[in-house]
DNA sequence: TATAATGTTCTCGT
DNA sequence: AACGAGAACATTAT
């Protein structure tokens, strides 16, 4: 569940779920998918306290709790954090259990194990450590623009380096190249005014339709790459089949009559 | 059975 | 210093 707009979502379902619950106890299955905290820490951290704040930068979501350290969460590839009502039905890949005093259960589930959990004191000391950009929904257009364009690299890998803006993920980024005509490969730092602005307004425009689709593909407007993503599928605007390469190991598509180098 | 998957981080080489 | 390629992490689905 890895992109902006998947991670905003599971941000709106703890917000609506687990917020204000005070927690009885904490099992972790996995030490594995911890990271700057150790069970005990966690255990200690959290037992008889509430999370009483979920907020999110990019990609990273981070849970107050009620002692006033923050609880720390990144999905990885394949991570969740599930809501119980009645504590049941625990999903398979369960990493970590958090028990309610009511009786509900909150569980961080993630098969690949590309996430992780831990705790902070800080949250701008947890984003330093991180080396985490301004958020890809909240950065201004000037400030866009000042980041994307000083690096002599493809605007693909741009887009999915954290540390310039934070969110931006494969998908995501396929998906406003497409829409402003610009190709994957093109040098950001020989993007011109008008395709820096386009760029940073449909990143904008793409996140929050897909925010408001419940990252349903199926559901976004029409003329969207993600509605049809597929090596079968082709260009919406009439022409042929997506072209597909490999940029920083990740693949992307593309269509070479709409977004020429 | 081989390949790829919405992510991050590290190494090695240019 | 900046950058790119490749690998590593773990597990499933096609």
């Amino acid at each position: 569940l890895p992109e902006l707009p998947e991670v905003e979502l599971v941000r709106r379902k703890v917000e609506a779920s687990a917020l204000g619950r005070t927690i009885a106890s904490v099992e972790v299955l996995d030490i594995g998918v911890l990271e700057g905290a150790s069970t005990e820490g966690l255990k200690t951290a959290l037992t008889g306290h509430a999370l009483t704040r979920t907020d999110r930068h990019g990609k990273q979501l981070f849970f107050r709790i009620g002692n006033g350290r923050w609880l720390t969460v990144h999905l990885g590839m394949t991570g969740d954090l599930i809501f119980l009502e009645d504590g049941r039905g625990l999903p398979r890949f369960t990493r970590v259990r958090f028990d309610f005093e009511d009786g509900s259960s909150f569980v961080y589930e993630d098969m690949r194990k590309f996430g992780a959990i831990g705790l902070t004191p800080s949250k701008a000391s947890f984003l330093e450590r991180k080396r985490l950009g301004p958020d890809a929904l909240a950065i201004g257009r000037e400030d866009f623009v000042e980041r994307v364009s000083r690096h002599r690299r493809p605007i693909k890998t741009v887009l999915l380096d954290q540390s310039v803006l934070a969110g931006v993920g494969n998908l995501y980024s396929d998906e406003v190249l497409f829409q402003c005509g610009v190709h994957p490969l093109a040098l950001a730092d020989g993007l011109d005014e008008d395709q820096l602005r386009c760029l940073h307004r449909n990143l904008a425009i793409v996140l929050r339709s897909s925010i408001d689709a419940r990252t349903d593909f199926d559901q976004l407007p029409e003329g969207y790459m993600l509605k049809a993503r597929h090596p079968s599928s082709r260009c919406p605007k009439g022409h042929g089949p997506w072209h597909m390469m490999k940029v920083n190991g990740r693949t992307a598509f593309f269509c070479p009559q709409c977004q020429r180098l």
